[in-house]
RNA sequence: GGUUCCGUAGCUCAGCUGGAUAGAGCAACAGCCUUCUAAGCUGUAGGUCGAAGGUUCGAAUCCUUCCGGAAUCACCA
């Protein structure tokens, strides 16, 4: 597809250019085109892009009306875009002719790849690690908020033209592993997902809450028999239990191991099931077991360097004093690693594997100070990517009554969660009654893109750095801004298109109506949202301009009748604006991981 | 206590690289289906943008201080 740059340049860069232009010819000024703003029209006002002149006042030296007024003229002379303009106060408003809108539109009509950049095969890579589970507990609402907004971003620097490798980093080793094992060994009786048709991952996470309840009876006892809580919290035996096996693990104990494997294969049997049904993928997948000892060497190394510090015991430090942060350890006295150790090995080995351009960290913001300090450790380390992690830090999901509390199992579940939007899904869908000849396979896969439409939309439009209220006593809406209002617009186009039949690929000219010209306006922006929600690391961006594009339509559909007007060409373009809107919707929604449905 | 983030309508959120009278949705109230899907559309009501200073022609937006909330500051991960 032709990317055709002079056609398809942004009308505000051609604004930018003509006003540099003015400057000159208008005042002998030489001015950058960052100190142009241009902006949307606000609607009580006529046009459709406005100028803001108040900083072009000073080398017009005249009054922001004459500026404006002067810049106006020369603008509607020499740019054939530019329909017509009117000034008020420091404002500029610009028109912009039909004929760019039309020209615009059939330039992008039947373009599947509209707003998306093709990544060549020597695109600078992004690596992007999320979700990064324990096995030890099954996924939770806020699991579902990493996943959603690492899947997201992975297809929004894809859309903007970058070669995305999605890993998982998961977390399969250490204590917590060590304590399900433990309550399984000693409560289990031999349970398995195959003999109590349990989930793995959940029996895995009943397992892990076993073991809490009795460690806090052990600890209870023995608080009772006269030990103080420390004591007894060091000395319960279940907890020493789970320390042994950790010991045995760490040293190759056959039996330990296979136990570890066996339960960490049924936590990965669960995932994926959950994956799958959430719509995430990776490229990769790593196991904190293999890459635990990765980072160690570096660390040495800089100890010989002199860049990090060795205390007498043998523990191996940072100084990041000079920054403002505290001395941050990195090999404890018994020489073995800890988490950020760690975390530069699997770093530095992913950089020795792909020409890395940035890599996200998908990680919640409880962990700010831990990639703030892994940066400068790597910076300390003397390797110049230091500055290409991006930690893309979100907030927690919190329920009415606070934090979720896992161990306590005060969680919103995953697998729960879904299901129950699915079931109103369905609830809602049948109320309607609007699918009635669909077989029930194809019944519930509607109801299905509907469920999870609802639940990402409603994660994803809000901003990733913003801790999130999610009450489930009050169910996650599906009418107003949400998914299933994009997706029921999507379905009503899908309809008219039906109704439409076969239909003639040129789009006529025709005279613009104030309602078209706002969902043109829209699809014309939709690259740049995409390109600022690639820079922003921000699938919000594309939520919320989904919605305000779906609401334009809205207001379109219900003010003008498509397939029902006399004009031959009227129709035909409001066939073709329809069918543009629908692929920028199914494209936009896609980009969310979000399914839109032919038919609700 | 140090650091970082957040505070916008009753509730959930946009707007934040400074620009015109601060926007949506939900909830409330009032309307619109003999015409392409009413999961829609329209209207009413709802705000000292946490507070006070400052910078500016102009501040929800930038700076300072304060108040309120969150996270973090482990030889945990």
């Amino acid at each position: 597809m032709l990317t055709n740059k002079t056609e398809m340049q942004r009308i505000e860069e051609r604004l930018k250019d003509a006003i540099i232009r003015a400057a000159k010819e208008l005042w002998q000024a030489t001015i950058e085109g960052s100190a142009i703003q241009i902006q949307k029209t606000r609607r009580e006002f006529d046009g459709d892009l406005t100028v803001v002149v108040f900083p072009l006042v000073r080398i017009a030296k005249c009054s922001p009306e004459e500026t404006a007024a002067l810049l106006g003229a020369y603008m509607e002379k020499n740019l054939d875009e530019i329909s017509g303009y009117n000034v008020i106060k420091g404002f500029l408003n610009l028109g912009i002719s039909a004929s760019y809108w039309l020209q615009h539109i059939s330039a992008v009509s039947g373009d599947a790849q509209y707003g998306i950049v093709q990544p060549g095969p020597d695109a600078p890579v992004v690596m992007v690690e999320y979700s990064s589970p324990n096995t030890n507990k099954p996924l939770h609402l806020g699991h579902i908020r990493n996943n959603l907004l690492g899947n997201s971003v992975s297809r929004i620097f894809e859309a903007a033209g970058k070669n995305v490798v999605k890993v998982n980093l998961v977390n399969d080793r250490g204590i917590h592993i060590c304590k399900s094992m433990i309550a399984w060994q000693l409560f289990g009786n031999g349970e398995t997902p195959a003999s109590s048709g349990k989930k793995g991952d959940k029996l895995v996470g009943d397992y892990y809450v076993r073991f809490d309840q009795e460690y806090k009876k052990q600890v209870e006892a023995l608080m009772a028999a006269g030990k103080d809580k420390k004591e007894a919290e060091e000395s319960a035996p279940i907890m020493l239990g789970a320390r042994e096996m950790l010991l045995k693990w760490e040293a190759d104990d056959p039996e330990v191991r296979k136990l570890w494997e066996t339960m960490n294969g049924w936590v990965y049997e669960g995932f994926d099931k959950t994956y799958a049904r959430m719509g995430v993928s990776f490229d990769k997948i790593y196991y904190e077991s293999e890459t635990y000892k990765l980072g160690r060497q570096l660390v040495l190394k800089g100890v010989d360097d002199k860049v990090l510090e060795k205390d007498a015991d043998g523990s191996v430090w940072a100084d990041l004093t000079d920054r403002k942060l505290d001395r941050k350890l990195l090999l404890r006295s018994d020489g073995t690693s800890v988490y950020m150790t760690q975390d530069v090995g699997t770093a530095h080995q992913r950089f020795s594997e792909y020409p890395i351009e940035e890599h996200i960290y998908v990680v919640g913001n409880e962990q700010n100070y831990h990639f703030q300090v892994l940066s400068m450790v790597i910076e300390k380390l003397g390797f110049d990517w230091h500055d290409k992690l991006y930690h893309l830090s979100y907030g927690m999901v919190e329920l009415p009554e606070g934090k979720m509390k896992s161990r306590e199992g005060k969680v919103v579940d995953a697998d729960d969660l879904m299901d129950e939007m699915v079931a109103t899904a369905k609830q809602m869908s049948d109320e309607l009654g609007k699918l009635g000849d669909y077989s029930e396979e194809e019944k519930n896969n509607i109801y299905r893109q509907i469920g999870l439409g609802a639940l990402k939309y409603f994660i994803l439009k809000v901003d990733p750095k913003k801790n999130m209220l999610f009450d489930p006593k009050e169910s996650i809406d599906f009418n107003g801004n949400t998914g299933p209002f994009i997706q029921y617009t999507y379905a009503r186009i899908l309809s008219v298109l039906r109704s439409a039949g076969a239909y003639d690929q040129v789009i006529p000219a025709v005279s613009l109506n104030e309602k078209e010209t706002d969902v043109i306006r829209l699809v014309h922006a939709f690259p740049e949202i995409v390109k600022t929600a690639a820079e922003e690391h921000n699938p919000s961006v594309i939520a919320n301009f989904m919605y305000d594009l779906a609401k334009a339509f809205n207001q379109f559909y219900h003010d003008h009748s498509i397939l029902n007007v006399e004009d031959a060409d009227t129709r035909l373009f409001r066939i073709h604006l329809s069918a543009i809107v629908s692929s920028v919707i199914e494209r936009g929604m896609g980009l969310l991981g979000i399914e839109v449905p032919e038919r609700m």
